[in-house]
DNA sequence: TTGAAAGCGCTAACAA
DNA sequence: TTGTTAGCGCTTTCAA
């Protein structure tokens, strides 16, 4: 009985806090949160005196009260709503690994599938609960008006991953899709494809239409009619990747190549081709679009476009910092990675 | 500049607190809170017309407060180290869904590649700062000792995956690995293989080695003596599969078959295979381990033994959220789930 | 069944 | 350059 209750106490161990540093260096409590704020007006020797204080003690502020106090809560929100896989994964070990050298820490907020059609109220309820020095939103949430809107109000500060609204309410991260989309496509016309499929994203990301505008802008400058009869509408998923490859083949002419908007939908294409027999890349090119893992983890491995995830979140993550450190001057700050690179691979040759 | 001022002052919006509830109710804060907590000792009306002044404020209890008065965060972490993607993506996905049912919140602590080794006491720097209610640790950071001791002495409550420790210091989840890949060995051989190549998980993983023993027991179940010359070494990665392809298959006589310990590992045995022009699964058969997104996205689909990652997770959640609750006796708790099962697909046949 | 007082650990604002 | 005071919003403890 004694045992167990020692075990009870063990549990709860008085953590070190403030207080017992200042004693220990013999100073103030100010003084001891001066310096733990890097603040300037810190005479050189007693930072030093304080800076032993908690060694000694091993003292570890405690963020909650921290968050109280000032508002600063080194909490980092990321909110998505059905990603593909590989993108996530992209996006999180990045953002993942950008708090952790900054000393924050990374909060996910999931909102997928919430009973159908997403449901902003629930996501602000579970928002204004946790105080968040801001949240990284993922599209297609990042071009949410509505939920922007609520974002605003609530004065959580946001940075929208490609998306970036013209009233510049809040800050972004984007890359263009246009140019990247449109460099690929030259190169699927330079190995001698005319009749070149493309599967769309959803609608509701803005980078979808981006990609197809640069798919289309290069065949027009190639002088390539668009066949409509070549365009598919995909979700992003694998499964609808694997689905449209029989649509897409059944057809009287199908075509040589096939330029997927991301990943997932490229690699879902391929095992669909490959599981009617087609041989990749003899008889249908396969391009997709992000370089996220599974492009190199399918066989033949494909060619695709190098969307800058992990850039895009560690940009987003400096930025929070950034905003929430006491020189921000109050304007959004937007970031457009802009380098392109095509990666190529196994999944692309030239036409029979 | 009055309009820049304005924008700022609207940045930060006072959020209703519990003071402002009590007067809307005509009662004392202490009742609100004991509302909010879903006490016992609470009036009908009175609670009543408390809930009735919540919703009417829109009121969102501030959990930096709760837990600074209170102990309770409402902050689950979830720590991993070098997981596999899939893997983690599958453990993510249920962990966040359950958090967000319960009204948890999940906070990410990815532990991989900090300078070479595993660092615990940068871990513990990070953990002591933020008040988590519990941790969930994934392998192979459920069975480091050390991590185990150090966060016992801290005080957080733990839920370590796949490991249970002896003593019952801290709650687990887990799942009968032997017996699932004993089951899975036996469809090999029942399917007519007797020289089974096995590539084994890192060793740190208490799953790898009985993953291995499950196989060999079911080997020597039907009197096939082990053949050293067919086990190889990964460390649960693609490309580590990968490169073991091209050393198994350059072995004299290689295996008919091959047992990989996880999918990602199959799924690079089988994109090495099929680059050196093997047809899969009649020249080679593969089969993996855990049943993630990457076993149903590379062609042909592997033949795997299902892992239950999401009732893993959700379990793990639900474990926390239960010693959290004030209810809660002292106990560990330990689950074990135990229902295995085979998901055939393409990649297993029986051998020419 | 309810309320009053105290304080969780920290920082903002002011004073010295 | 440093210290003092007053809370942040909530829950605990104790009293009514």
């Amino acid at each position: 009985m004694a045992q167990w209750m020692d075990s009870i106490a063990v549990n709860k161990p008085q953590p070190i806090t403030i207080k017992e540093v200042a004693e220990e260096a013999g100073v103030s409590q100010m003084t001891v949160s001066r310096v733990l704020n890097k603040q300037k007006l810190v005479k050189e020797s007693t930072r030093l005196k304080v800076e032993a204080a908690i060694a000694a003690l091993n003292y570890r502020p405690n963020l909650m009260a921290r968050s109280l106090a000032g508002g600063k809560s080194k909490l980092i929100g990321l909110a998505y709503y059905n990603p593909s896989p590989s993108y996530l994964s992209a996006l999180l070990v990045s953002a993942l690994k950008r708090c952790r050298d900054l000393g924050h820490h990374l909060v996910i907020e999931d909102l997928s599938d919430i009973e159908g059609d997403l449901d902003t109220s629930l996501i602000v309820k579970r928002l204004s609960s946790i105080r968040l020095n801001g949240l990284i939103l993922a599209p297609p949430l990042s071009n949410n008006l509505t939920l922007l809107g609520l974002l605003k109000d609530m004065g959580i500060p946001v940075v929208a991953l490609s998306f970036r609204d013209e009233e510049s309410v809040h800050s972004s991260v984007a890359f263009d899709d246009v140019a990247a989309a449109f460099e690929m496509t030259e190169l699927l016309i330079a190995k001698g494809h005319r009749r070149i499929g493309f599967i769309r994203g959803p609608v509701e990301h803005p980078s979808s239409l981006q990609r197809q505008a640069g798919f289309e802008k290069a065949l027009e400058k190639h002088g390539i009619p668009v066949d409509q009869s070549l365009m598919f509408q995909g979700d992003f998923t694998f499964v609808s990747g694997l689905e449209l490859a029989s649509k897409m083949l059944d057809t009287a002419s199908p075509p040589t190549a096939v330029f997927a908007s991301n990943d997932d939908m490229a690699a879902g294409i391929s095992a669909g081709a490959q599981r009617r027999g087609l041989k990749i890349p003899s008889e249908l090119s396969i391009v997709g679009f992000d370089d996220t893992a599974i492009a190199a983890a399918i066989w033949p491995r494909l060619t695709t476009v190098r969307q800058p995830i992990a850039e895009m979140a560690q940009n987003a993550v400096d930025i929070i910092s950034e905003i929430t450190s006491r020189t921000w001057n109050g304007e959004q700050l937007h970031v457009t990675i802009d380098a392109i690179e095509i990666v190529e691979r196994e999944s692309l040759t030239a036409p029979k």
